[in-house]
DNA sequence: CCACAAAATGAAACCCGTTTCACAAAAGGG
DNA sequence: CCCTTTTGTGAAACGGGTTTCATTTTGTGG
């Protein structure tokens, strides 16, 4: 059956479509006995205006998109839970683009992260959404080809776009992120002060800007205290449980092996707890581990994740309320920064002693 | 500045609208040289037609409603990636709609899940998304007051709405569901075979369809082998890893404590294993432990969770198949079943020989 | 009771595409 | 060369709302 409009009940009351919209909307008075004939006629039919009509006059459809790379990363859900509540209280609906690309096996493959997100930016303005956050993805590339950066740009001029955790070299767009230096610093400086010397790192991807601050935090502390950087112990090229945990058996194969390593993320540093427990290495008693992100299973494991907490869900919630704010073209902040903090649990301690080498 | 329309474009290439909308759509023939001339301008412009006027007259909109409980539960992301993977391939964008409300210290709660499923299904209707997926929530109550019940089947003469894993009691509304009692049989039987007599469960909700039938798998399977379910060792309220510990601690402090947990969920099992490490009791030497839903972390844990599986992808691609069918007015079997299996890992042993009691 | 502001309402334009209908031009068939 | 298709194109209506502008009522102060 065909949907009821404005003119049908207009049409029904006697007045002119006008007057439904006035009522609809509340935007001028009605006389009360007209306007209680007209919400008598839209319950009566259960009337919902629609929406594509009204955001094409509007030129504002409260709709959203969110771009990110993997949902079945936890730390994704996290952000986005926050981002969810924020949302929904300013009333806001939000696209969900999740640009991992799968092969036949469900393996993940970011290869076509790129190709995804210029697509789906391109996808959400003929949605007409209001706003566009982005979060991690090809936008941390280092050295992009330019293309990338140039439809983010681009995309910018024409709808308001926050970035999240990801700094787009070479342009000014609004962004929110952490101080992933700093993060890793934290995380270093934390296993230096337990005693360790011997320190590896793994995970992340080399062309994001994210893996290359954390890597520039994780130089800083062992420079700081004169400590050298074993280039055998610096695994890069994932950011899955899996890759950790191989990274991990690879580092404890090693002639020497370091007594902390420094994980990318809190999935890896699962995969090494795995890794560690496998090859009968007791953490934190042989090995340290420190992850980054916190989501929620870093304290879920046994032992418990020593990790970095970004505060997920408050960047979440932030994202939201930030561009709520560029919608409305009020100023924000061009860079808002989240410090991460230590969250010290259960896989840190001090190193053993020192066996003869 | 103005975005530039299918008049602009046909203003400057000499043509009317209609001819532009066919070189758009590819809708009718158009004369080479004239579809260059077109073509060359949309080029030139960036022209992206707004899908918002495209969408009110096409009366369809490439936009979908997946309304989930709580996208922080690792089990949904799973069936979300599934469910976009296949959603993507077929042109479709989707609102994603969390219905988890949270109190000022961001807790979960699940208590407002009904007024918000019913909130979304109208906003999602005023959006004109062409289908509706629903999975998890209170559309799970088993004695509904009727509302939500109604409003779902209401919104369904309207638009194509699709129940996961959660059955309507009295609807005839499409819906693809694991078989939740079978499931439930086979971890209890799987127990039952590896010696266990004393079996406890934890996890679920009362008013939700899923728990009571797992809560009958359970009991059909204790039946089957002439097993007394024990009242006090039955321990419903909660789906997340706190309550899992929760339970799980109550049960392992009681005089007589059962020798292994059926969890609800896997997020309960991992709580269960917190507590029996927190217990000093040994997993699965002194206590067995089998999870459901088989999320990622299942097989992050150590010990590994024994659990039963969904394939929560595949129900997530079945479900955007089924759909994208539903809105193209093809037929599709009503209800449709996926089949549990059992993936037995490394939480479940026979349990130590009976101390005399 | 009048003047004037405020309230109440309708007609019509507009938002930006798609689609129908009509018609002219080109092409094919006999 | 005429008739019938097919191709190519435009005018106008349509989809379902909002908004502007004009006009009619109604209310209020003097």
């Amino acid at each position: 059956m065909r949907p009821v409009t404005v003119y049908d009940i207009a049409r029904e009351a006697n007045v002119s479509v006008a007057t439904v919209s006035r009522v609809l909307n509340n935007t001028a008075p009605v006389k009360k006995e007209t306007r209680d004939r007209i919400v008598a006629l839209i319950n009566k039919h259960q009337f919902q205006p629609n929406a594509l009509a009204r955001s094409l006059t509007r030129k504002e459809t409260g709709m959203i998109g969110f771009i990110l790379p993997d949902i079945t990363n936890p730390f994704f859900p996290e952000v986005l839970a926050g981002f969810d509540h924020e949302a929904r209280k300013l009333g806001y609906t939000y696209f969900l683009c999740d640009t991992i690309s799968t092969n036949e096996e469900n393996d993940r493959l970011y290869d076509r992260q790129y190709e995804r997100e210029s697509q789906y930016l391109s996808l959400l303005m003929e949605k007409q959404v209001d706003g566009i956050v982005m979060i991690g993805g090809r936008v941390d590339l280092a050295k992009p080809d330019g293309a990338l950066v140039q439809e983010v740009e681009e995309a910018s001029k024409r709808v308001p776009v926050l970035l999240l955790n990801g700094s787009l070299p070479r342009t000014n767009l609004n962004r929110i992120a952490a101080d992933q230096k700093f993060g890793a610093q934290l995380a270093v400086q934390h296993l230096i002060e337990l005693g360790h010397r011997d320190i590896g790192v793994i995970g992340g991807f080399n062309h994001m800007t994210n893996t290359l601050q954390r890597l520039q935090g994780f130089r800083a502390a062992m420079k700081e205290a004169s400590l050298d950087v074993r280039k055998e112990w610096v695994l890069t090229g994932g950011f899955s449980v899996e890759k950790g945990q191989e990274f991990t058996a690879k580092l404890l194969n090693m002639k020497r092996r370091p007594s902390a390593i420094f994980c990318m993320n809190d999935l890896m540093a699962i995969g090494a707890l795995k890794a560690a427990h496998r090859a009968g290495v007791n953490v934190p008693g042989e090995l340290s581990l420190v992850g980054y992100d916190d989501i929620p299973q870093a304290s879920h494991s046994i032992p418990e994740l020593t990790t970095i907490s970004l505060n997920s869900h408050e960047i979440g919630r932030q994202a939201a309320q930030t561009l709520d704010k560029m919608i409305a073209d009020r100023k924000v902040p061009q860079h808002q920064t989240v410090v991460p903090r230590l969250v010290a649990r259960e896989t840190t301690a001090p190193p053993r002693p020192a066996s003869p080498e």
